[in-house]
DNA sequence: GAGAAAACCGATAGACAATCGGTTTTATGT
DNA sequence: ACATAAAACCGATTGTCTATCGGTTTTCTC
């Protein structure tokens, strides 16, 4: 899967203001392009189609809202980018690390190892007492 | 920059097989999918355009291998895939880990935090005696 | 039910990967 | 040097996907 200029602006939109309706995606982006309501409308149903936006219909329209957060799309994105080169067991992240690490600076690392400090604490919980994932 | 199937194929056997002609990516090829040798050709061909692939002419045939190791390469293609969503000064890897950790086995997350103490002493060296970079 | 608002449909253009057939170039052995 | 075979190169085609809209149909709402 892959997003074009246009959808990522859209995406961007909606975190934002999640719950707009194609006038006002259009009116938000009008300054930084000029694409026709049209133009909107249909990146909007290809976000749909794609599964990355749910909508409800209010009214005339529909509202439009992302289906899943930037860090989560980030994650797919990447998976869908390097799934071929990364072996079973691998995580691309992981591997990708291995070439970009040298570009973190501390304060990047230090987030890092937090995060990874929290996720050692999940894996040790789910180990004591079964593997449901707490709310 | 995204890559086709046919592309991820040929740098796979490449990094395998370094300093190949066409001939003999085409053979290699041939048991996962049937494509000419002249379709493999191009693939070649757009690979080294794209910068990913070096040649020398060896013979009547160019000899072919990756400018770039499978590490690089996912890091390039993630930068890419996730450049409009990342702040400057954020790293998409970064980024992207505060959704996906929750994927990581331990076995990973030493791997991981591994890296991070490497670098660190990178970055301690760097501080102490100038910025180049050791080779 | 009329009218307006929005969705939906279809068509087109522009990239780009994959696909090959056919032609030109080029290296090499005699 | 030159014939020949091998490989590169060129050009055309197909298929997929984003972006782009105009025009038609559907659907709220008063």
């Amino acid at each position: 899967m892959f997003l074009g200029e246009l959808e990522r602006q859209v995406l961007q939109y909606l975190w934002a203001s999640p719950d707009a309706d194609v006038k006002q995606v259009h009116a938000a982006l009008a300054p930084h392009r000029e694409s026709s309501l049209n133009t909107v409308q249909s990146a909007l149903e290809r976000l749909f189609k794609k599964g990355l936006l749910s909508r409800d219909k209010k009214g005339h329209a529909y509202l439009y809202r992302a289906k899943i957060d930037r860090e989560h799309l980030i994650a797919k994105l990447i998976d869908s980018v390097t799934g071929d080169f990364i072996g079973q067991g691998e995580n691309s992240l992981v591997a990708a690390f291995s070439s970009v690490s040298n570009e973190l600076d501390e304060a990047q690392l230090d987030q890092l190892e937090q995060l990874i400090e929290v996720q050692r604490q999940q894996l040790q919980k789910s180990k004591n007492n079964g593997n449901y994932s707490a709310s």
